[in-house]
DNA sequence: AAGAAAACCGATTGTTTTAGTCGGAATAGC
DNA sequence: GCTATTCCGACTAAAACAATCGGTTTTCTT
């Protein structure tokens, strides 16, 4: 049940993205002194934000990434499933499984049940959370 | 955010042992038939539940597991702990880590609210929920 | 007493995922 | 033209995962 280091450094960056809304291109290099991550490895993270239209790029000196949205209209559920894909605890939750065979079994479903509970709890969490409710968090922390 | 399968076999397995509560010792080899699980492997699994006292084994033929406890008194969440370690979205929220320098970093620590409320709500669910309840469900589904 | 059914144990292995690194090419500001 | 930056693809070391294998011990049944 561990989140693995795409979807954590990605919420990060996003996160300290959205702490400089506003303020034009953010390089990967500031972002990844600030955060501790390495720079070539946030890199290929921030490929898959761009690819998924979470983030602009600007090439060049001077240039870096911004949100191509609000704060607030980013949550890290998003996040997380751009860099995770989709939210499950197992596999046999995922519509697109073809072991359905398996999962007809009564008692596999019983246990199964369990599983979709979980989901949908880190879906409520992650779901309700915004990159604009973490800025303000930390506004208040200082 | 994926669970192993060996969280997912100790489950299965000691549901499995549940339904079957107060009929003698249960084979590995029905458990492994019924859940489809490989036998060899599931043994290992029960290794792990028999040394942390969930499991009582009975050796020699006619021999097997049982639950040393009532299905109500066993949740899913102590399965789950005792087969994958603590339940922790990201190591940073375990007590015992030692990257706390890491750790303190102020942002750092927002984007640590939300695994840890993430934790929380998993937590409620799998330790609300018990053998017993499981066994219920499935007397409903058939 | 023999045979079979089971738990027990430790080593090994193939595959996949993880978490990067490396080297260079393209682009844009100064 | 220099430098800062994004962009791209290949590569890799290490760990985790999901078993498999081979054998030992124990106990029930006949």
């Amino acid at each position: 049940m561990k989140l693995s280091t795409k979807g954590r450094y990605g919420v990060m960056a996003m996160f300290d993205l959205a702490l400089h809304y506003g303020q034009g291109p953010i390089s990967l290099k500031s972002v990844a002194q600030r955060q501790g991550i390495s720079e070539h490895y946030l890199e290929q993270l921030m490929g898959v934000l761009r690819k998924a239209g979470y983030v602009k790029s600007i090439r060049g000196a001077q240039g870096g990434y911004t949100l191509t949205r609000d704060p607030a209209q980013i949550t890290v559920g998003e996040i997380v499933r751009i860099m995770e894909g989709p939210i499950a605890p197992v596999d046999c939750l995922l519509a697109a499984s073809k072991n359905n065979e398996y999962c007809n079994r009564a008692q596999t479903c019983v246990t199964r049940g369990v599983w979709a509970k979980v989901r949908d709890s880190i879906t409520a969490v992650v779901d309700s959370i915004t990159l604009a409710d973490l800025c303000k968090e930390d506004q208040i922390k200082e």
